[in-house]
DNA sequence: TCAGACATGTAAGTCGTTACATGATTCA
DNA sequence: TGAATCATGTAACGACTTACATGTCTGA
């Protein structure tokens, strides 16, 4: 009845939460931001093109963003991003707030389960699967986790992110640097973490299923 | 120019595969669905009745699933959907195609990742909040697990998925409700260890970020 | 009598992906 | 010369969530 204004939707963009964020790290373009999430966070995270520019657009409307054109000669122009300080107070305000927990959806898991009424080979071929994919990751894990290791030791950081972070404060101290590339190792850590928990998981399954196949073949021959 | 056909796209619905799957378990209504995924399967899918409605209407309409109206008595008629041959045949298709990597998104880690140039402390709440959350969380999935140890020893099924399970085959084995248990157990297992994975993890980004705020104050004290 | 479970649906809107479109520069 | 990288964007569509709408039955 009475225009009671528009509803605001109490949906959260992530997307919006996770540039602006990426921005308060320092001022970037588009591409960079792409690059940025490639490179070193995507043990956790991922953004496409198709959201991230119209995001940066729409932060700018908002007024958590200010967009800057830097031309180069005989280069396309770039727009970086920086963010205002009504964004650093929306990010903050974020940061603070309770994070409610991921409600995943599992593909494999959900294959896992229909699979128990299906021959109890489509279930096992479906654990292999699943180890040999995460065996993959680990490995991939693996390398980056040695790298990071070292960036941490000796105060710097791996080219690959030194390539995606070139800061605009070239005075970063030793500790500064160094902090950085830990937080890059432990969000890592965490991905190494989850992915050892998936192979422990597949052992575990693949042994309580062979178990059951061994007592039902034995409850057959015994009938 | 020519027309091509409708542009078949490529996304797969992820709604519309689970809930062929479900109904190859059972012929089910819209409600008992909502129900079954919420107490045996919450550790890894979760569906609304946004799209499930919907989604068990689309699958009669593409003819993989067939609707029969259950009038009883003073209550409200339920619409109780199984799952045809057609159907079958496509489930298994999707069971046996690969599987691709959930690409996730998990909102803790990229606050955890952007606090990196805020005050450590920052860092550290959020850690704490995330420790909290998991433990919570740990203590459930423990109760659910001494429940389902409990089934699978006795070739039962606990009584809360009994209720979402009155299933239509009442002849089932020993061995059958025994690895039913088992297969819930399993699915369980793998979020009490990606859970126990989260919580190593904290303990670990803890130490490391309280042992660089020891090492800043110690580089600060000699200054 | 009143809360909570049973039971089914729709409307509106947002989020996010994919495919498309464009074009310069660099380096092998 | 041609592939890869730099660089920015749009259009269309599908997936999914939230809020709304409605009504009965059961048991404390």
């Amino acid at each position: 009845m009475a225009e009671g204004g528009p509803t605001r939707s109490p949906k959260r963009n992530r997307t919006r939460l996770a540039i602006l964020g990426l921005l308060a790290w320092k001022p970037m373009s588009g591409y960079d931001i792409k690059k940025l999430i490639e490179v070193g966070l995507s043990y956790f995270w991922h953004e496409s093109y198709g959201s991230l520019y119209p995001t940066l657009e729409r932060l700018v409307a908002e007024g958590l963003a200010r967009r800057k054109e830097q031309r180069r000669h005989g280069r396309r122009t770039r727009h970086v991003y920086s963010i205002t300080a009504t964004g650093r107070r929306e990010l903050r305000t974020w940061l603070r707030e309770p994070t409610d927990l991921p409600r995943t959806r599992n593909e494999l898991q959900l294959k896992f389960f229909l699979c128990s009424r299906q021959p109890l080979e489509e279930s096992i071929r479906l654990l292999e699967e699943y180890r040999e994919q995460q065996r993959e990751l680990r490995e991939v894990y693996a390398d980056s986790e040695r790298i990071l290791r070292r960036a941490v030791r000796e105060r710097s950081l791996p080219d690959e992110l030194e390539e995606v972070l070139p800061t605009e404060e070239p005075s970063r101290s030793d500790t500064e640097r160094r902090n950085e590339a830990l937080i890059f190792l432990l969000t890592l850590r965490h991905g190494v973490l989850k992915v050892d928990a998936r192979l422990a998981w597949c052992a575990e399954a693949l042994r309580a299923l062979r178990a059951a196949a061994k007592e039902k073949d034995h409850a057959r021959t015994n009938r």
